[in-house]
DNA sequence: TCGTCTGATATCTATTGCGAATCGAAAGGC
DNA sequence: GCCTTTCGATTCGCAATAGATATCAGACGA
């Protein structure tokens, strides 16, 4: 049995004449006979009474009949879940992202856009490392992630840079640099500081970074004490034991004994990266991306028009 | 689209391999990679992602698969129900019985044995007068009927006769004739005995072959009250204000004050009759009458074997 | 009784679904 | 590094069949 009987038999069954249904389907007559004889054949079911004169459904039929539209009506649910899933509106995306990235203001309003926009679309957010969502991506196990620059990508990822932002040097209230005027400071000026920072296995972009800088600035950063999260490094700096060095969107959050200090240093700057596989071809991820990217031109146009 | 290109795709998505899905469905490859892309192309979606190497199912595809199924699971949720109509086990039938017919015990055992082998065909019982009955079937309103013989059935229906019964004349307790022996009576004994009876309008079959009896036995019966409920009847030969005749199946009602007597006059027995279109085609009405067929077969033979 | 209406039948055509052979690219073995 | 194998896509020819045209047969109305 295909589809067509079901039309054809419907399209019968609604105009209860032939000849009226055939003109409806676009068909002529005698093959719309033929074939509703074959459907009655194959279901072994007499779905009309008819007699030269006039059509009737059978009892069967009568009962076939809201089972045959449902059957399209499912049809017609199924495509269209198919073309909905191709546009992005529907299905399950995963999203990575290391831990810095909901500070930004980019990337919730991001995420806030993309749920207006595709109600439809599970997403499953996942916290990482910025080195355990590539590798996560590259694995298969998230579709996109969003992270920190990291040295060296796993093979077969690509990387959009959404947005960039300074470093900035978190330092207790009391320290003599945190009294000093809002401009910037430069490294070298913390040389001799203990520092609090994130574990090297921790797998943040931020640690070869900071080496890379402190070299450049001509010592070698003492730390003193590590932690994985940034909320406990800022609060061993509230407590004195350190200073520490994070992204600027850190110091959005406003946390009493602590001061930041944007970093004056070349280079001294890091970038949320959106990241996929080479060869996504998903309609969720592609949409996911696009949004992303606009929401963050869209903020990178706003703070130059401010700056400008 | 068709029924093939659901079948082909889901073949696929569970293979995920098309020179297997093309074994399964017993087609070769070359045509089902070919409906496929039909399938892909129509709807406007990539349903697979595939490679000279291995094929996946896409984003979309994977919505689609689920989708996919409950057509073809309506579809033969669609068959099931057609075919069981077919046969008779499904939809609704409109029967109609004249009011003596519940105190048989044939027709209420033959309902409940329907009700048993068809327990999803909806049944619609309606009491009306046996004319009644025979022109609702007439006109197309009931299905089927089970009434007492007429005189002229309408133009287009078809009698069998489900079981014989005899005539009985009903009396009141002190009534001479109730003190007698079990054995049957005459009607012509009856000749000077006021009547009540139905009304001739009401139209049961009953009241002509009455007048036919008591012409036969030399008399015309006066009828001085009339009531178109048999059991108001049977109050009123409780109450001494007459006698009357009914078919025996009254008699199974023990009512104090009433005596049965079988009248043995020749021709003094009625029936039960199953009425339907002659052109009836229903399978519903076919199993409907072959079980009360049966049922009353079974019964006739019972009788005989107890008789004999 | 004739004309009209309507579904069924017969015959032909065009489409298209299908099979056999082949291609091309990627993976795996030696 | 070359060869073989694997697997989906492509090509081409054929056969099945859906559909069109013409016609038929029975029923109803005038």
């Amino acid at each position: 049995m295909e589809l067509r009987h079901l039309r054809y038999f419907i399209a019968v069954a609604e105009e209860l004449h032939f000849g009226r249904a055939a003109l409806q389907l676009g068909i002529s007559q005698p093959p719309l006979s033929q074939q509703i004889q074959a459907l009655e054949d194959e279901l072994g079911v007499r779905l009309f009474e008819r007699t030269n004169r006039r059509v009737a459904l059978s009892e069967a039929g009568r009962l076939f009949l809201p089972e045959a539209r449902q059957v399209l009506a499912q049809l017609e649910r199924a495509v269209a879940i198919a073309r909905r899933a191709q546009r992005g509106e529907l299905g399950e995306l995963k999203v990575g992202f290391t831990s810095s990235a909901p500070f930004t203001s980019t990337i919730p309003r991001a995420i806030q856009a993309f749920r207006v926009a595709c109600p439809d679309v599970h997403l499953d957010l996942c916290e990482l490392s910025s080195r355990g969502v590539a590798e996560a991506v590259a694995e298969g196990r998230l579709q996109v992630g969003m992270l920190r620059p990291l040295e060296a990508l796993p093979a077969g990822l690509t990387a959009l840079e959404l947005f960039a932002e300074p470093l900035v040097a978190v330092l207790p209230a009391g320290h003599p640099l945190a009294a000093a005027s809002a401009a910037g400071v430069s490294l070298a000026a913390l040389a001799d500081e203990p520092f609090v920072f994130f574990p090297r296995s921790y797998g943040t972009g931020l640690y070869d970074q900071l080496l890379g800088l402190a070299r450049a600035a001509g010592f070698s950063p003492r730390i003193v004490q590590e932690a994985s999260e940034a909320m406990t490094l800022i609060g061993l700096v509230a407590t004195g034991l350190g200073v520490t060095v994070l992204p600027a969107s850190f110091s959005r959050m406003r946390i009493d004994g602590v001061v930041c200090r944007t970093l004056d240093d070349p280079g001294a700057s890091t970038a949320v990266w959106l990241v996929r596989q080479c060869d996504e071809t998903s309609p969720l991820v592609r949409r996911f991306a696009e949004l992303l990217e606009g929401q963050a031109r869209q903020a990178q146009a706003l703070r130059e028009s401010v700056g400008g």
